[in-house]
DNA sequence: AAGGGCATTTTT
DNA sequence: AAAATGCCCTTT
């Protein structure tokens, strides 16, 4: 009786593959597991056990395993009901699910290793000019890579010639595959115990009496070791005993030391005694209606205005589910955020708090997965970004989802394209959990949902502390500019107000949604504007670099001293972003630290906690920047928070730029003023009674709501109309356009169900690919199984029509 | 006819 | 994802 089991593979692949065990293997492969697999002609992947049955494969003969990676499951049944939750959800590949949701370094990949045969003999046998040269190649090198071929042979067609090679007998192939995952492992010393004994040591001295520095050495030994009685690792003594490792290097050689390693977890963390603290009244009023609100919901939104202390709640809620062992998950919408939460949550709870996001490294991603999965102690409240998501739980009995309004929980591309607020609340389910949503500014969605009685609600209405909320002023710049009050993008009424602030030692952050010195350059003679050459776009000029960029592909060139159409000199720099706005900071306020804080200043692994150290410890006075700020950093210092332009938020063409632009103000807002102090805000804008900047002056979230709740209503979005977006891509500008109509025709005769489009983006072509855009709309309540599968049908179809499978098609369910 | 450059198909 | 195959083009 042959055996099987099935595979997903971390590729782009719809199914999982079939491949034949024995039946020892059977008997030992449990899903979950991981087996190296052999795919295509020579590569072996890292294969993901989802099954395991005996039913042979009709239409081919099944390959066999390479080998079994694991003694037992790293992933749970859970996750792979998870995965497939995903996979149909956000109609994307199973595969893209699994290569997301593993750390890379779980995920092995084979390299191909050729080796010269030693019983080869090179007069023997006549080799062309190529073979030749890989030979030679061999005599000098033990092992070459494919890649390593095909830069000898200059060319990327390696295989014939290999093929060749080992038809005459002159070389042959490995496989290997690395194991990527490292443990840190730390050397320690200590002293063999038969030399402890007393009447050993006087022998002992005087083995040593010739090196005055071995001597000392061991006397420090004994030092340390009735001291600390723990473990001396060899760097700590070399350290406090000012030894080099010289010297014990040679008592370890006499045999007087020996050295041991033992494997050490890479992150540790200390815990603060004085970290403990009360809830104010309304905090804990909030506390327990949260506590209350488990008993009936399985999802609880906490509505509380920036700086209500809603951290502090999370804190004594995770305590309580830690409390009774269940596993924690903290999700945050932004790496950056994690180092101050990490700081706070480890003060409070140790070394049970683990941390997880990509920008940590495969060795601590994988050591934070095998403590989650084990349920270890030093995991039991894990803070990330959206892939924390994938951790193997086994007993999460919390999510807390902080910031749940903001896009960056969504990840658009590449697929999955899977929002993770919502896959949270499904993963909830599947454990029993209970999951807290936290915002100032809910999504519409959410509230709509907590409103409506499917979430339960509790509100925060008070400042912790009873900070009073920051005063909002409107600045009306369409008269400023009339009565010449402005100075480059400054209002006098933001210029005095930065003045006072700074005066007072106080802290300014400015805030402008748009990087570079100008989006645009334009010729004044013919009014030409310079674009990507790959892309829909004008070129941002930057003055620092003296350049005109690409914000999409990146392409960029030197700053043109004429127009490139009429050859006039007179350019002009049309709009205004954060470099902008920083220089003329510089020039307003010559004395101050100005700094800038957008993409192009925050790059590199530490670049954003730099800026916000130095600001912290007030080495600069005034920070500039885009929405990065706007993400729930807390500043003691800040007395005032201008937003240049609110404008230009508006106004963009999206249902949801009215509630995004409400968020953001709000946010940013909401940097202003804490503990001592009362903040000022001050919003320039050319439409002060635009019923958005009305509402955020107002701190008026359930008229926003009302007024957008209504307009979602009218115009089918969201929470009453699911959105499923596809992209059409292709170089072809024809072909794309008759494709997508197809498309569009035939869904929207087949599915019943507003279709809207083919719609030019408004960036229409990106790295030279032009872009369509097909919006479906399926009602609340409507199967959406069923559409989908219709939808999945259409889609196979469009594929088989031969003009169009060119054309590249990406899903997007849920797409904002 | 051979080979280069590309798009398309296949992989269990 | 990467190798293999298929197809169209230029080169000789």
């Amino acid at each position: 009786m042959p055996f099987f089991i099935e595979v997903i593979l971390p590729l782009s692949l719809p199914k999982p593959f079939t491949y034949a065990i024995n039946e020892a293997e059977y008997g030992f492969i449990k899903k979950g597991m991981r087996v190296a697999v052999p795919f295509g002609r020579n590569k072996i992947y890292t294969g993901m056990v989802t099954d395991l049955h005996q039913n042979p494969p009709q239409l081919y003969q099944a390959k066999e395993i390479h080998q079994i990676l694991d003694d037992f499951p790293i992933v749970t049944e859970t996750q792979l009901k998870h995965w497939g939750w995903i996979a149909s959800y956000y109609m994307c590949n199973i595969g893209d699910v699994y290569k997301s949701a593993m750390p890379s370094g779980f995920l092995l990949e084979s390299e191909t290793l050729i080796t010269s045969k030693k019983d080869f003999d090179v007069s023997d046998i006549q080799l062309s000019d190529d073979e030749y040269l890989v030979y030679e190649a061999l005599q000098k090198q033990s092992a070459l890579k494919v890649q390593e071929v095909s830069a000898i042979l200059n060319k990327k067609a390696t295989l014939p010639v290999i093929n060749k090679l080992i038809a005459k007998n002159a070389i042959s192939l490995q496989e290997e595959i690395n194991e990527k995952y490292k443990p840190k492992t730390i050397r320690y010393i200590r002293m063999p115990q038969e030399l402890m004994q007393q009447d050993k040591l006087s022998g002992l001295m005087e083995l040593l009496s010739r090196s005055q520095k071995q001597r000392d050495s061991v006397m420090y030994y004994f030092q340390l070791q009735a001291r600390d009685k723990k473990p001396i690792s060899k760097k700590q003594f070399t350290e406090e005993s000012g030894v080099s490792s010289a010297v014990i290097k040679s008592l370890v050689d006499k045999g007087v030391f020996e050295e041991y390693i033992l494997e050490e977890d890479r992150i540790q963390f200390e815990k603060d005694d004085n970290s403990g603290f009360e809830l104010s009244d309304k905090q804990q009023e909030a506390f327990e209606s949260v506590k209350q609100s488990f008993d009936t919901y399985q999802v609880t939104l906490l509505h509380g205005i920036t700086s209500s202390g809603k951290t502090e709640i999370y804190i004594k809620l995770i305590e309580e589910f830690i409390k009774n062992g269940k596993q924690v998950l903290y999700l945050l919408p932004e790496i950056a955020l994690t180092t101050q939460l990490v700081v706070r949550l480890t003060a409070y709870f140790g070394n049970q708090v683990a941390v997880f996001h990509s920008k940590y490294s495969n060795n601590e991603r994988i050591e934070t997965w095998q403590q989650v999965l084990e349920d270890s102690e030093k995991a039991r409240v894990i803070i990330g970004a959206r892939s924390a998501l994938f951790l193997p739980f086994n007993d999460l009995g919390l999510i807390v989802i902080d910031e749940e309004h903001e896009q960056t929980f969504k990840q658009q591309d590449p697929a999955p394209r899977y929002h993770a607020r919502d896959a949270a609340i499904v993963l909830a389910g599947m454990y029993d959990a209970k999951v807290l949503l936290g915002s100032a500014t809910p999504g519409i969605e959410t509230y709509y949902n907590a409103t409506g009685g499917k979430y339960g609600y509790v509100q925060l209405t008070e400042r912790y502390g009873k900070v009073l909320p920051p005063e909002i002023v409107l600045v009306d710049i369409k008269d400023k500019y009339k009565r010449k009050r402005m100075t480059g993008h400054f209002s006098d009424t933001l210029n005095e107000a930065i003045a006072e602030a700074l005066s007072e030692g106080r802290q300014v952050i400015l805030f402008q949604n748009r990087r570079g010195y100008s989006p645009w350059v334009e010729c004044m003679t013919c009014g030409h504007v310079p674009q990507c050459p790959q892309c829909d776009v004008s070129l941002t000029y930057y003055k620092f670099k003296n350049q005109l960029r690409c914000h999409y592909c990146g392409y960029n060139i030197a700053n043109p001293t004429h127009c490139h159409q009429c050859h006039s000199t007179d350019l002009s720099t049309k709009g205004f972003g954060t470099e902008q706005i920083e220089m003329e900071l510089k020039g307003l306020f010559p004395a101050k630290n100005v700094w800038r804080m957008d993409q192009d200043t925050t790059r590199g692994k530490f670049g954003y906690e730099k800026i916000i150290d130095a600001f912290k410890n007030r080495e600069i006075d005034i920070l500039v920047g885009t929405q990065m700020l706007a993400k729930g950093l807390h500043f003691d210092n800040v007395s005032l928070v201008g937003i240049l332009n609110a404008d230009n938020m508006l106004y963009q063409p999206d249902f949801r730029a009215f509630e995004r632009a409400y968020q953001m103000m709000v946010q940013v807002a909401g940097r202003a003023g804490r503990k001592d102090v009362r903040g000022k805000v001050l919003i320039q804008t050319y439409n002060p009674l635009h019923n958005i900047i009305q509402q955020v002056t107002n701190n008026d979230y359930p008229a926003m709501y009302k007024e957008q709740v209504y307009e979602r209503h009218n115009f089918k979005y969201p929470p009453f109309y699911r959105l499923i977006r596809l992209t059409l891509k292709q170089r072809d500008y024809e072909k794309l356009k008759n494709g997508a109509l197809w498309l569009y025709n035939v869904l929207s005769e087949n599915l019943n169900l507003p279709v809207l489009g083919p719609e030019e983006p408004a960036i229409s072509r990106i790295r030279n690919e032009y872009i369509r855009t097909i919006m479906i709309k399926l009602p609340q309540g409507n199967s959406i199984g069923g559409t989908k599968r219709a939808i999945v049908k259409i889609l196979d179809s469009f594929d088989a029509i031969p003009q169009y499978k060119s054309i590249r098609v990406s899903v997007n369910v849920d797409p904002y």
